[in-house]
DNA sequence: AAAAAATAACTTCATTAGGGTGAGATAAAT
DNA sequence: ATTTATCTCACCCTAATGAAGTTATTTTTT
């Protein structure tokens, strides 16, 4: 039975089994509808908007554009729809080109039924539901390299070069001399082996140590 | 009973009847054993090692050294062992610094304590534990302010000073003109209202532009 | 077709960046 | 207590970059 206030769910995925087992498990699920199933973006992008569905989930394979690049398109025909990106794949890139496009949470094919009703609930609730592997991946982005060579000190002045701040103001802003500030620099250039501030903020980057 | 292959848990947390209650909670479970409980890291810091917890449970605010400050200290003294991080706050700030300085997961203390428990077995595995509403602020940081009043190009121009690379060195990679790149800096400073790379970066990042 | 975006050319002037070498002060570790 | 690492500052040098102004053409999108 299908009530006012079951959550509408749309499916964008190109496998017709995967497409119609997420739609029966959902269908089923009392509390929760089926407004539409795609199997493309290009098909999606006719019926969506009449379609009207609360929560989509888009798988990142896709026939023609790919889910990835649809979502900016799905967010412009409903701005207010949450996407839960559901796929195999786990790479780093591709998960944080997903949730830099607006995925609301991010889940691998192997998730069991129950974690996917689940997982549609929570980001109605405002929640951001991932796989536990992808869930490491996203926390492990916001660390550091302990095994930087660059100092406390050297760390910070990268930082600042980081935000494209001149050497001058730098060091105003850390109290220090402007000779003190080309030091660090020096210092910096040597043990990272570059000789610009664009190589060694990439280097920095690369091996998280910024 | 405790086997040897059972979870080692270390708690700590100044609330004595928190504390007593989570080891309560995870000493009765099969399968978790509680090797210690600790009012303070400075208390904890004397046990830790002797104690060999897999898992800490770490509250953030803590007599003494704060829990956040605590953790590199804790990794110094126990590399392999896991911080999940039991909290009230939720603000932004707090949850970075605490996954920025190494934590695994980040749970609120209205955690239901199954939920607990699985968050304990999840770090474990490889996972990243985290309460609905601060897995969706994490995700939110890498999304982008849709309303930018900067074009595709002047994003991508401005994401190139913000690696600090040169004007030329920009064009060179873009494979366009040195005035072209001029042209498209001045237009970013107008449209930010600022007149140098550095403010430019800090407004654009400040609004999530980049 | 109109609007928006990307491209490029010219000027002028001030500031910054990169590299070399040395050396004193201070804090941390053992 | 004494190395060691870090942070601090000084003086030398040359070349390249950055910022602001105005105008204009071509391409893409709506």
């Amino acid at each position: 039975m299908s009530r006012d206030l079951d959550i509408r769910v749309g499916i964008i995925e190109d496998d017709e089994t995967i497409r119609e087992g997420y739609a029966y498990l959902i269908g089923q699920t009392d509390g929760y509808k089926v407004v539409g199933t795609y199997p493309s973006f290009e098909e999606a992008a006719k019926k969506l908007v009449h379609d009207d569905p609360d929560v989509i989930l888009l798988d990142v394979e896709l026939p023609g554009i790919s889910g990835i690049d649809a979502m900016p398109k799905i967010k412009k025909l409903l701005p207010e729809t949450h996407i839960l990106i559901l796929t195999v794949y786990e790479q780093e890139l591709l998960i944080f080109r997903a949730l830099g496009n607006g995925a609301a949470g991010y889940l691998t094919k192997n998730t069991p039924p129950e974690k996917i009703i689940s997982a549609i609930h929570e980001v109605m609730e405002g929640g951001g539901p991932m796989s536990a592997h992808i869930a490491r991946m996203v926390i492990g982005s916001f660390q550091r390299n302990e095994q930087s060579p660059l100092t406390r000190r050297e760390t910070e002045i990268l930082e600042q070069i980081a935000t494209a701040k001149s050497r001058k103001r730098i060091a105003q802003e850390l109290f220090i001399d402007l000779e003190t500030v080309k030091s660090h620099i020096k210092n910096i250039y040597h043990k990272l082996n570059v000789h610009s501030k664009a190589d060694a903020i990439k280097t920095a980057k690369d091996n998280k140590f910024i």
